[in-house]
DNA sequence: GGAGTTCTTGACCGTGCGGTCCACCATAAG
DNA sequence: CTTATGGTGGACCGCACGGTCAAGAACTCC
């Protein structure tokens, strides 16, 4: 009976079933961000496994028995990418003391890379949406919910700008939070073809003095 | 010395070198709309040579003996495609009566698609530029290139629109159709992830809304 | 018809891929 | 110590891929 007693406190104290063995020589997070790297410079198709073996320090068994094949360990890393990532912009529409100064940054976010090879690499859900959504439904899924969350992120922080007076009441929040993000994407895109900073820049100005006029004179 | 004569005869007459022998039985401009197709479907990667074959009705040796490799062709099919696209621009750029309406049609043309069926293909430049744009720097290279055509394409029109007294004279024709190109891709990115029509048409208007105001009232 | 040339077909090849498996290792409990 | 258990690494497998090649078909010219 002792060892059933000291079985079941084990459970409750660590995951490990039974008894404990050869715990893991990695760190979960860690693999994941450095998989997410290589998926990110490389896209899905164009890294192999033993890029994967390579980035991670881990033998193929390794891979496969933590995460399942290779689709489901980008999955994962795609999803850990997505959460960051929301977790990033979460703060900086929270820390913001003005709302439009946090919309603003948007649209300056894909410029304030001064070699450009930051913005060069894109945004992974939408570089594995273009590679993937054709084929993989799931992906094209995330992609669609990931935008949905940002979007109500952005309109959230549309509605604080206008109850701050920064922006026109009138217009209907969702739908700019929509154009804003539309505009990002389409200047992420351009500085992924190759586009100057300098052109960035003035594409990057013309959309926002549009999409977020300054109305400090009012 | 008349044989000498006969090939050069034939050399101006047909592009067969010194003798005609077993005429080719594809059109080669019908064989690349096909590829393209493909590729624009499934992406690169995801295309085999059998389903080049498949769609092109060709075996390996014809496909091989015409195009080269498999990137080579696809190559060629891109190429096609953004000539075919930036006449089709130039087209409706030149023959809109006004130069505003030719404008809203960039950012209207996403969502003049019923089913979402060919708005959901996105652009075959932009999907490789993402599919490929790490991988291989000729992608990308052509990739910024046509961006600049058609930018300055768009730039005249904005400049023509200026001169109608459509869009305000001081702004910047280039800054603004970088800005319009980037909203365009956008909305193709956020129909691509599968936005509904609706929402697509919302953000689609705010963004026309705020980049090409109506000024019919001044 | 014969000769010469190109195009077509499909069998064939080597390679690198994703994925499996198993012998070995490190650890914890008794 | 022994034993049980899960982790690790790499050898191994089958396959599908891109690419090659040779033999035959289709055509023109003489």
């Amino acid at each position: 009976m002792r060892s059933t007693i000291s079985v079941v406190d084990r459970a409750v104290k660590n995951p490990y079933p039974v008894r404990m063995a050869r715990p893991r020589s990695f760190d979960e997070k860690q693999v994941l961000n450095a998989v997410r790297d290589q998926f990110w410079d490389a896209g899905y198709a164009a890294t192999s496994l033993e890029d994967l073996m390579r980035v991670s320090g881990l033998g193929k068994g390794s891979l496969y028995a933590a995460f399942g094949d290779k689709r489901q360990l980008f999955l994962r890393a795609l999803h850990s990418y997505t959460d960051d990532s929301h977790g990033r912009l979460r703060q900086v529409l929270a820390e913001a003391p003005r709302a439009l100064d946090a919309l603003r940054m948007l649209l300056k976010a894909p410029i304030d890379d001064p070699t450009g090879a930051v913005t060069r690499r894109g945004c992974l859900m939408a570089n594995s949406a273009y590679e993937l959504g054709n084929a993989d439904p799931e992906v094209l899924a995330h992609a669609h919910r990931t935008y949905e969350t940002s979007t109500a992120l952005i309109g959230d922080c549309v509605v604080r700008a206008q109850r701050e007076g920064d922006l026109p009441a009138g217009a209907d929040p969702i739908a700019l939070a929509r154009a804003l993000l539309a505009a990002q994407q389409g200047l992420v895109f351009m500085s992924r073809t190759g586009l100057d900073a300098a052109a960035l820049t003035a594409t990057a100005r013309s959309l926002a003095a549009q999409l977020l006029p300054d109305r400090s004179g009012d």
